[in-house]
DNA sequence: GCAGGACGGG
DNA sequence: CCCGTCCTGC
C-alpha cells in the first residue's frame, strides 16, 4: 500500500503546525503540498525531516506559488515544468523509487476575477497552461499521478451552486472544457469521482471569505488527485479530511488522500 | 490609598491578554497606557470594562500613538493636550472623582534618529513638545500626577551606559534639558527617584533589537511618574515590573506602579 | 525586532 | 478574509 495526499497549505511557514498535525494523525507515505509561499531554503525540511519525511522535492519562490512534495519512502525528483514559461514554481515531478510510478503536483493559476481573455490576461494565462498540460500529458506513457490545486470545479456537483457560478473564474464552460481536453489527452481518471461519484456533493475549498463557511457550506472541489487508468485500478480508498477547515487558523483548501495497492 | 500604574503597551489589540494579566496579578486602580496604537473604537473597552475598569478615557488614532486611562474607580475626562498641534493622539488628562487629584497620561514623540534639529525635523517636533508642556506645566495649580512615555532618561544611572549614548536620542544633554525646564516649571517630583535614588540602575525599557535583553541589560529609563509636590509626598510605594518584558510576546516597555496614601 | 498600513494576490 | 512583501516608525 502506498497513501498520497495532496493539500494547498497557503503558507507552509505559517501553517508549519497544521501540517505537523495532519502528518501525525494520518500518517500518508507522501504528501504533495501547493502554495508554500516561501523560497528553498525557506522550507521547513527539517522539522518535516524529523517527522520522518526526509525526502522531499521542494520547487519555491519568493512570496507566491510554490509546490513541495515530501515522503517517507524514497523519491526521485524528476522534472520542473514551467508551463506558463515565465520562471513561476508551480510543478515538481518525481518518481517514487522502486515502484514504477510518478507522480506531478501542480498548482494550476487561479485566473483572476473577469473569465475574459481579452480583459484580463491571467485568465489567458491559466486556459493556455491547461492547454499546454493538454500537450504534455499527450506524451505521458507512464503509470502517473498527478494531484494538486487545480483551479477548476468541473462539475455541477463540485459547486455550490452551478447556476451562480457559471460565470465566475474556477466553474465557466470555457475552464471546464480546457480541463476535460486536459483529462482526455491522457485519459486520466478522476479518483475523486470514483470514490464520491457526481452527483454526490464534494468541495476541497472554502474561501476565507465567506463567514460560517460549514453553516452556508459554499465549497468547491478545485483540488484534484488524476491516476493514469492502470494506477486508477489500483486506488483503493480516498478521502477529504474537511475538519481541517475548522483547525486553528486554517487553510482555505483541505488536505484529499489516496491509498493505492501498489 | 490609590494605586496608579503606567505602561507603553505597543499595540493594546495585540497585547491585550498581557493587559489582562497585569490587572489580574497587579489590580492598580488606574492604569494608564500609551502607544495603544489604535482608534477609540478599536480599544478593547469592554474586555477591560469587564475586568472591573470600566471607567476609561481613550485618546487615540489610526496606526500610531495614541493613548488611554482605565480606572476601577471613578474618573472624569477633562483635556486632550495637542503639544504639537498637529492632531496626534498623544495626550489625555482626567480628575479622580472626589480625590482632588488630577492625572495626566502622555506620549511624547520619540524624536528621530538624528539628534540635530537641523537636519531631522522630528527632533526639534520633540524640543519643542517638552517646551510646550514645560509652558503648560507653568500653569499648573491643582495636585496632580503626570505619566507615560517621556522619551527621555535624563540621569546617568538611567541608562546602560552614559557615555555611549549621549549623542543617541533619549540622552542627549539637549533633551535632558528641555526635561529639566518642564519639570522645573511646575516643581514636578521624580517619584521613581525618589524611591530608587541615583545611581542606582533604574530601566523601564529595552530594544527589541537588543538580543539577549536580561543578560546584556542595555535598558534606558524612559517611563515616568512626576508628581505635584504635596501629592509626591504622600507616595507610599513604588514598583518597576520588570519581569513583564519577559511574558510571551512583550511590549519593549514594562510597567511602573505608585501607591499613594490619598 | 517588532508594530501598523498599503499593496497585489488568492 | 487572509497571505506575502515593502514601507514607515520606534
Amino acid at each position: 500500500m502506498l497513501s498520497v495526499a495532496t493539500w494547498n497549505i497557503n503558507s507552509v511557514r505559517l501553517r508549519l503546525p497544521l501540517v505537523q498535525r495532519y502528518l501525525a494523525e494520518h500518517a500518508p507515505d507522501i504528501l504533495c503540498l501547493q502554495e508554500i509561499k516561501c523560497q528553498e531554503d525557506q522550507f521547513p525540511a527539517q522539522a518535516l525531516a524529523e517527522m520522518g519525511y526526509e525526502h522531499q522535492a521542494i520547487c519555491g519562490q519568493k512570496g507566491y506559488h510554490g509546490v513541495a512534495t515530501v515522503s517517507r519512502v524514497p523519491i526521485r525528483e524528476i522534472t520542473r515544468h514551467d508551463w506558463q514559461d515565465n520562471g513561476e514554481a508551480r510543478h515538481v515531478g518525481i518518481e517514487v523509487v522502486g515502484r514504477d510510478l510518478f507522480l506531478e503536483n501542480v498548482y494550476v493559476p487561479a485566473g483572476g476575477d473577469v473569465p475574459d481573455r481579452e480583459v484580463n490576461v491571467k485568465f489567458g494565462q491559466k486556459l493556455d497552461f491547461l492547454e499546454r498540460m493538454a500537450r504534455w500529458a499527450d506524451s505521458v506513457d507512464k503509470p502517473t499521478l498527478i494531484v494538486g490545486d487545480f483551479n477548476v470545479a468541473p462539475l455541477e456537483s463540485d459547486v455550490w451552486s452551478h447556476k451562480q457560478l457559471l460565470k465566475v473564474v474556477s466553474h465557466t464552460p470555457i475552464e471546464v472544457e480546457a480541463l476535460d481536453r486536459f483529462r482526455h489527452a491522457h485519459g486520466w481518471v478522476d479518483i475523486g469521482r470514483e470514490h464520491v461519484p457526481h452527483p454526490e456533493r464534494y468541495y476541497s475549498w472554502w474561501s476565507y471569505r465567506s463567514p460560517d463557511w460549514k453553516k452556508n457550506d459554499r465549497g468547491r472541489r478545485l483540488d484534484h488527485m488524476w491516476a493514469s487508468p492502470a494506477l486508477a485500478a489500483q486506488a483503493r480508498s480516498h478521502g477529504v479530511l474537511e475538519e481541517a477547515r475548522n483547525w486553528e487558523k486554517p487553510s482555505d483548501h483541505v488536505p484529499l488522500v489516496t491509498g493505492f495497492d501498489v
